[in-house]
DNA sequence: TTGTACGCGTTATCAT
DNA sequence: ATGATAACGCGTACAA
């Protein structure tokens, strides 16, 4: 039998209030070993200092093993003043767009030997402080805070407190979006991107856009909206003023708008929107209008979600490196901390598939 | 001034290594508040026994607030025996299939106040248990896998033991999946809503069907083929054998099984895959082939996944309420722990839309 | 190189 | 109702 009992693992002490189901302690393993403390802590967990005798090393790995030993990650934290884990704020992580970005987090914690906690605003933009400050209690290394600002200086004033408290605390944060809390910053180049799409979908043809513009007070839209007015406005062909129609920053979103577009709005021979989901929702409206894409209209998106792929048409939009700006993001907060706050600026690049042909292409 | 500064937050005395940016800690909020550790703990946590005096409790309420004190989450887990954190397993988060059912978790340990670790495998289920021990370690109250087991006795020995080891250390788990590791379950119906599916789109009058099978160890694969066969062979249309094709539980496989399929296998009125993912593999498949579907070939999925609404045509499935079996694994998985494990079966329901219209329908 | 002892921040027990 | 104090499990100066 290689798999013998423990000598004496369950303590019978009247210590143990029994809490726990019989949790094996590193005293456990020690005395297993027949070692210290701390001798058995420096075997398993090597001290960067001390150094421990191979034979001495081996009886107490034995002795973790055989014990089926798991340090206390919490008592860990509170000894060393440090926790493995770094948080993740997103907006609903079933959305594509978070959902890729989590992966490169969880990719770059996963590499660097930490775990991630995640949490959700369900959408709910007022609650992200809460849940810095919940992340903040479990004094995490670092939070990576997904999701454009708002042009609303009272929420925004309560996130940049929250933030600072938890630095204050000793963490670490990068944010995705606008550089607007003074802290490190994936910045994705929103007005940039939106101007090349511009350029690229007049380049084939298209004089009359329709914009489908998200939120007024939403950063990221607004940037977008801006790029490509900037853009239309310099080739000489800005929309019609109705042709850029407001609505949330979401699927729903961009169905209603391009509904109302399509209903009353002037006509258009191509709709941009300032996201993907967004042009999905536009797809969808044309669909129940029978509205032929792109043949009687373009449509184009921003980021490029990976549902893209399975669409039909191929969606015209800007590709974002999401799951490379998870990544980055993490990499930043956990990165060497400067006084200033770190910019990393990531160029779209943009990509004309079949949703945009061009006004008179044959379908 | 509102909002005055501190009377004595960084404290001076040696005893702090520096660590963390001076941690304000309850024994600060004490001091400030004139009162005990202990009645400060009472106020600020509220005992389950102890009660305490309505001013002194403002006081307490008061000083923390002017510190900006932030209880800390691993000194609290230590000193309860327990933590408030759940952990999540999945295979890849950025797949729709668990962005849904991590959603559902992420609003249910939400509900109850906890916060969720959220760990990915990256598609490899070898490291499923090392994700376990992780979750192990953080003394994680509960842990949801999500993901289909696959028939490798090695691989589900060590994942019972990894699941055994984390339920010894006080945690308690629940699956998403097969219930064969012993521990509670949610069960989806594979076979029947494969079964109904079948007999759905042989009512609509397909008889030549073919199957994107997936892996052949894989069990939630399995089950589903397994129900489309007996379905079709009771309705007299067995499939083709060759017209059965594995391949990878992924959407390149499902491109890959049925690139095969039309390539090479015999002719075939409907394909059914085993997921969504592999379907919409499937459907570029088809278009990469000029396959019109439906008109020469219908399609359908298992899941119903959300992404399915921008799919076109629109793609016949089996619904499987994805997130509520994410808030119901993590229920299950917090809930009163009895002997024996519990499982939560779940039916998923036929929806047949344009992508299987009948071999006969008018485009 | 090994062992001893203290501290991490909080809760819970037990007196008061 | 409040306060002193012993855990909780581990890391690490410090002493040996």
């Amino acid at each position: 039998m290689p798999d013998d009992e423990p000598t004496a693992a369950a303590r019978p002490g009247p210590t143990g209030r029994g809490r726990r189901g019989a949790a094996v302690t590193l005293s456990d393993v020690a005395r297993e070993a027949g070692v210290s403390l701390a001798t058995a802590s420096r075997a398993i967990n090597g001290s960067a200092t001390r150094t421990v005798r191979p034979d001495l090393q081996e009886r107490v790995l034995e002795a973790a093993a055989r014990l089926r030993y798991s340090p206390d990650a919490n008592a860990q934290a509170m000894a060393r003043g440090r926790t493995s884990s770094v948080g993740l704020v997103v907006h609903d992580i079933a959305d594509p767009y978070f959902a890729a970005i989590a992966a490169g987090v969880t990719r770059a914690a996963d590499r660097m030997g930490l775990t991630v906690t995640l949490t959700s605003t369900q959408h709910d933009p007022a609650r992200e402080p809460a849940h810095v400050e919940l992340l903040r209690r479990q004094r995490a290394r670092a939070v990576v805070v997904c999701g454009g600002r708002r042009d609303d200086e009272a929420a925004n004033a309560a996130m940049r407190s929250a933030l600072a408290e938890f630095r204050r605390a000793g963490g670490s944060v990068a944010l995705v979006s606008q550089p607007l809390l003074g802290v490190s910053t994936v910045v994705i180049d929103n007005t940039g991107g939106a101007h090349a799409l511009a350029r690229a979908l007049h380049g084939r043809g298209y004089r009359r856009f329709g914009v489908l513009a998200g939120p007024a007070d939403h950063l990221t839209a607004r940037d977008r909206v801006r790029g490509l007015l900037t853009a239309l406005t310099g080739l000489g062909c800005p929309p019609h003023p109705d042709a850029v129609v407001a609505s949330a920053f979401t699927r729903d979103g961009g169905q209603d708008a391009m509904g109302r577009l399509l209903d009353r709005g002037p006509a258009v021979d191509v709709v941009v929107a300032v996201n993907d989901v967004m042009a999905l929702g536009a797809l969808a409206a044309a669909r129940e209008r029978r509205v032929r894409v792109p043949r009687q209209v373009g449509v184009a998106g921003f980021d490029d979600i990976p549902t893209l792929r399975d669409v039909t048409p191929s969606l015209s939009t800007v590709h974002v490196p999401l799951v490379d700006i998870g990544e980055a993001a993490t990499q930043l907060a956990l990165g060497p901390a400067g006084p200033e706050p770190r910019l990393l600026h990531v160029a779209g690049s943009v990509v004309l598939r079949d949703s945009t042909p061009g006004p008179g292409a044959v379908s």
